[in-house]
DNA sequence: TCTTAATCGATATAATTCTATCGATAAAAC
DNA sequence: GTTTTATCGATAGAATTATATCGATTAAGA
């Protein structure tokens, strides 16, 4: 019998999240179930995107009183793979590294930062919440040794595709990267980019929309 | 005559930061033009994408030769509101809230934060990247005072809705939201989230399909 | 018990977004 | 000077993604 592969789209991946953050506030309020309408209140779409969406996870609800919120949780957990906690490497000590390494959260996103890395000998050696900055020649020897997966890029735009190589080369399987520069990276390595302008060039474009539509009355701007 | 409403789409918005920070990056190295073919070659997405996506910001190419790319880079800056740099009031200064401080290249993206604000009495009159922390109560007569028209949530997500309400009150005008929670705004005020787990959902996704594709063989797994 | 109302699950339709095609044009090659 | 080639700009078509509809199901109320 030929198992038909599930086609999960991009966006349904990553309304997933959004779902789970609620989820497990109202877990923690002792909520058990919630329908996908009421689910969708919390959004701006609707409660069928809502339904569609966690079917990919094989979530099954009941008529009438609609999912049990701790099998929501755990389908999309498994479904992201976030159940297992994943190790993962960060390079570059910097203003953004130090953020991340600093998040109490992703081991509910399922990564783990176990090491950090940078080039500049005025950081190596110096701790960043208990964990030791190293040089990036030791990465490729420990990446092996420690069955680590995750790459996370935080260095300038300049060096990121020189990092990125090195992961590669040291059997990295997955590279996060917040640098703006767009990478190359051979077939059979995923390549995740995080990049925050994307999210502010929206914001950008509509605040610059609305400002002109007050001082210049009646210029239409799509909303 | 009816002027015609330009529909430009959330996907494409975001697509234009990539493309100028390739631009910006060949404009330093002093080349004149480039096509869509060639600038296509960055990315993993198609020329006649690119073109499309230019196309609304107004840019005008040559046949043969492609596009001078001073003139994209100005077209997409106007089109973003980049060109006029946008104060902000930033407030959680905390481990992100920091990192976004410390951000040397805002400018570059049309955002100059102006003012921190936290509620830890600790962190308050403590000075990060040269700007003083100051109490939250302060922000409304601020923002009216300053003129400023973005709000930058860095705080834990329980806090997020309750400083969202003081911006809007303030009077600010776009907020962007790094906190997980959903949050409720009045109809008029522009909401952008940057939420980077959303990212990281669909690089998990595609791991765990990876490494479940290794061990037990023949899984088909979406790529 | 029977009716009502809310919701799920499946299917169908609509909307959006991406990709292909083709003539026009401008530079380069011959 | 003519041909060739690369590219733009516009339009048409395909693919993807979002939304609506409808019967089935289950709990709650009459
Ligand atoms: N800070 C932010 O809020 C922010 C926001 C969006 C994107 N980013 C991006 O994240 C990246 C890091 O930003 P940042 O503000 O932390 O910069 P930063 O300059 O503070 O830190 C960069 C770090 O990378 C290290 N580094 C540079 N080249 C290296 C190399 N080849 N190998 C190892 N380490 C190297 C540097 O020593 C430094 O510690 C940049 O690409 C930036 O564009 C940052
Ligand atoms: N650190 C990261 O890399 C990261 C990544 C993704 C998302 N986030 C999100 O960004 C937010 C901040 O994360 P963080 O790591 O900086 O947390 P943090 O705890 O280091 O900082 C939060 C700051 O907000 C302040 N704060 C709390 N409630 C407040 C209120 N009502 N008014 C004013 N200030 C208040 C705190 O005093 C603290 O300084 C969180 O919602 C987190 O989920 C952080």
């Amino acid at each position: 019998m030929p198992h038909t592969v599930i086609e999960v789209s991009r966006s349904t991946l990553k309304r997933l999240p959004l779902y789970l953050h609620v989820l497990e506030d109202l877990h923690r309020q002792k909520q058990e179930y919630i329908s996908c309408t009421a689910l969708a209140l919390k959004f701006d779409f609707g409660s069928i995107q809502v339904r569609k969406d966690l079917e990919v996870t094989g979530a099954e609800g009941t008529a009438k009183i609609g999912f049990r919120i701790s099998d929501l949780i755990r389908n999309i957990k498994t479904f992201l793979g976030w159940h297992n906690v994943q190790d993962a490497f960060l390079v570059g000590a910097g203003n953004l590294g130090k953020a991340l390494l600093g998040y109490r959260d992703f081991d509910l996103y399922g990564l783990n930062i176990v090491a950090v890395f940078d080039k500049d000998p005025a950081k190596i050696g110096t701790r960043i919440f208990d964990k030791e900055v190293m040089p990036v020649e030791k990465m490729p020897g420990l990446a092996a040794r420690m069955h680590v997966n995750i790459g996370i890029v935080a260095v300038s735009a300049i060096a990121a595709q020189e990092v990125v190589n090195v992961m590669v080369a040291s059997g990295i399987r997955a590279v996060w990267n917040f640098a703006p520069a767009p990478l190359e990276i051979p077939q059979g390595i995923i390549l995740e980019n995080a990049r925050l302008t994307q999210s502010l060039a929206v914001l950008s474009n509509k605040l610059k929309c609305l400002l002109e539509e007050e001082t210049k009355e009646s210029v239409p701007c799509p909303m």
